[in-house]
DNA sequence: CTAGAATTGATAATGAGTCTCATTCCTGCA
DNA sequence: TGCAGGAATGAGACTCATTATCAATTCTAG
């Protein structure tokens, strides 16, 4: 994990694909793809693994803090980006789920760390089902649901 | 949700009880049970919901802020009580799983209100297979696994 | 080219949660 | 019962992640 060359996997035609992909998404939303956005996201492709505000900026020091949280604040509402409150000091931030798929997260008690997992998809789906039925009893209108493991990493 | 006087399902027999394996369990650990600590679980129990720490200092005006935060923070360490990070302003806080049971969360995104719900066993079981799976393929050690719905609850 | 709106970035402000410290409360022991 | 030493308390100061402000800059539609 403290392996900075850890990429995900992504190529360039993906990258670029995704890029286009927020580009609209964005655009429809009445915002603009600007320079420091394409930046903000890219170091998440690349990185593939949830990052802090403070990573995102050590990765790419030109953007700026301010800008950087305010960006991310957008991208968040615009639905491109996800917010994890891992319950450390620092909100992790990662692609939201149209782009990076359904998955879960393992989450470092000791390290703090967060990595991605995907489940198998017959999980996935009794969970779903299990989650309706409970909709259904409660009256709540589910929009996700998030299955993290907290323990400890291998490294810890 | 607005409703003050929602009670969980606790009678005075179950309290007290509760009240002295907490006690013992904070005994062993070289920390006492006091006053502020007794009512401060106290209003967990009996709200039967997760709490923010404002919500606990209106329901028990008597406890000082700052001695509520540090015996939060006490009862987190020694496993009574759990803080849950929902992404608002504030952590939730409501007791641990050992006393409350293993049940997890519907979070409503526009009122920010949390609730307790309970799945059924054969979800429960699967998923715990499934989390075994996880952790020999990743070397992660799993304490715990939280799966919370996020949505809009009935009122909103 | 230009007006109006969106964006930027430096900086100030906010506020949840933590720390400090003098005081008070317990608990074990003589 | 009295006492010493550690634990707990509460008021307030403090930290620091995140947000808000605002003047300057950059886009974009027309």
């Amino acid at each position: 994990m403290t392996e900075q060359s850890r990429q995900g996997a992504v190529d360039k035609d993906l990258l670029s694909e995704l890029h286009a992909q927020i580009g609209s998404k964005l655009t429809q939303q009445g915002h603009r793809y600007t320079n420091g956005r394409q930046e903000l996201v890219e170091a998440l492709m690349l990185t593939g693994q949830p990052m802090t505000l403070p990573d995102i900026v050590e990765a790419d020091p030109k953007l700026a803090q301010s800008s950087a949280y305010r960006n991310l604040d957008v991208l968040v509402r615009c639905g491109v980006i996800r917010r994890i409150n891992a319950g450390g000091d620092h909100s992790y931030f990662e692609l939201a789920e149209p782009l990076l798929g359904h998955h879960h997260h393992l989450i470092c008690m000791s390290c703090g760390s967060i990595e991605d997992v995907h489940f198998d998809s017959e999980i996935e789906h009794l969970v779903d089902k299990s989650l309706s039925e409970i909709s259904a009893r409660t009256g709540f209108t589910p929009t996700t649901h998030s299955l993290d493991l907290h323990g400890h990493c291998a490294d810890c």
